[in-house]
DNA sequence: TCTGGGGTCCTAGGACCC
DNA sequence: TCTGGGGTCCTAGGACCC
């Protein structure tokens, strides 16, 4: 039997909200939201600071609908380069201590430390990470500490803000059982409906039920929520996961529902840009695209197309997009569209496997038969029949042997 | 005068083959 | 006359997360 692992999740407390507010300490205290543009119908809650959560605030919800509940509430636009550039200085920090980090998104990600082996012990080690980001970047987090990641990120989720929760294989009776099935990683709004039904109210009672019964309602995710919830975890910290991403797209709604083909040539011109651009940095190229219409009632539809070569070019890409439009929509006028680029492969190994294909393509040709070929350019057509006919082996092996000489196969 | 934008993973159904 | 069953690949949609 393997020692117990020692697994942190670090969750950055309002991560958006707060780097605005170590930005602008005047802030700080206030009720503060990160809200995109109202007048371009983006104008919904993406993040607030715990003031503003405290009038009810909360994420999704529309703006107006914020000010409501808290006219002095401070909204602010988002300022992603920022978010950014806060989130590599955090990830450093985590990184001085172990090179066991995996980044889930941009505030939050998993440290294995069960190989630390510094003076500190492990719940110290938590301390002093949550302190280094205060004191460096003014940014306060939560920490879960347990023996995989599941609990880890459980436990990060219980003690909010700048809490640091232990939870131990035997404490989830009585810590993470209680809790609301709602509240279970994994576990949304549809599942939830679903559990419900058949009486399971809290993850406890998840853990106690008949597998079976979990796996027939919901498939291969139920039987990993069973497993989860009993408090088992076997995925591994993975520092590498970040970079083989499956997908770069880019959507965007429009500031009124449109039919109008212009603005619709324009936005998929400009969603293609960016696509591409992204893909450009990461050095990849695609193998399909994917559209997405999403109409004026929200009904969306996603078509793509597969493609017989690598594409990395706008023009490409623009083009595949046009195609799949105008073949699927159905003229009803637009809120949003999205350009996705799917099954990527980075340039390196395509440009590996694109030499190794020629080899092998060289290696399969027979240097009789570029012989043969040769000797027709040279002599006419009929020098191959001419000395089939005649059967003058020793000629032919000779010219043979010669040509052969010359056309060595490259292996 | 509701509900953004970035992703991942899973599933159902059809096409096709044997 | 009528039509099994397994397997794979592809596409579209849905659930979930931050």
């Amino acid at each position: 039997m393997s020692r117990g692992r020692i697994i942190f999740h670090v969750d950055m407390n309002s991560f958006y909200a707060s780097v605005e507010t170590a930005y602008r300490p005047d802030l700080k205290g206030k009720p503060v939201a990160i809200a995109g543009d109202p007048e371009k119908r983006k104008g919904i809650i993406v993040t607030c600071n715990y003031e503003a959560r405290a009038k009810g605030v909360k994420t999704t919800m529309p703006l107006w609908q914020a000010y409501e509940l808290c006219p002095e509430l401070i909204a602010l636009r988002p300022n992603f380069d920022r978010y950014r550039e806060a989130s590599q200085n955090m990830f450093a920090i985590l990184f001085e201590v172990t090179p066991y980090v995996q980044p889930i998104s941009i505030d939050e990600g998993y440290m294995d430390v069960t190989d630390y082996d510094g003076v500190l012990t492990p719940v110290e080690l938590a301390h002093w990470i949550r302190q280094r980001l205060l004191d460096d970047l003014d940014l306060p987090c939560s920490i879960g500490v347990a023996p995989n990641k599941f609990l880890a990120k459980m436990a990060s989720d219980m003690k909010k803000p700048l809490g640091i929760t232990i939870l131990r294989k035997r404490e989830i009776q009585q810590k993470l059982w209680p809790l609301p099935i709602g509240e279970m990683y994994g576990v949304g709004r549809k599942t939830e409906e679903k559990l419900k039904q058949i009486n399971i109210d809290t993850i406890g009672d998840l853990a106690k039920k008949n597998v079976l019964t979990i796996k027939n309602l919901l498939g291969v995710n139920g039987e990993r929520l069973h497993v989860r919830a009993n408090g088992n975890d076997n995925s591994e910290v993975d520092p590498d996961a970040i970079n083989d991403f499956k997908s770069i797209g880019n959507s965007q709604t429009f500031p009124y529902d449109t039919a109008d083909s212009n603005e619709i040539q324009k936005m998929l011109n400009r969603l293609s840009q960016s696509v591409t651009e992204r893909m450009k940095a990461k050095q990849v190229v695609t193998e399909n695209i994917q559209l997405m219409i999403r109409y004026h009632d929200r009904k969306t539809i996603t078509r793509s197309r597969h493609l017989s070569e690598y594409v990395e070019s706008k023009e490409q890409i623009l083009q595949i997009a046009l195609d799949l439009f105008h073949s699927h929509w159905n003229e009803e006028a637009i809120r949003l569209l999205g350009v996705t680029a799917q099954q990527l492969s980075h340039k390196e190994e395509i440009s590996k496997q694109l030499d190794l294909f020629n080899y092998e393509q060289e290696a399969e040709k027979e240097p009789l038969y570029d012989a043969i070929e040769e000797m027709e350019e040279k002599f006419g057509k009929d020098v191959f029949v001419k000395l089939h006919d005649q059967k003058q082996p020793a000629v032919k092996t000779s010219f043979q042997k010669d040509f052969l000489s010359q056309n060595k196969p490259k292996k």
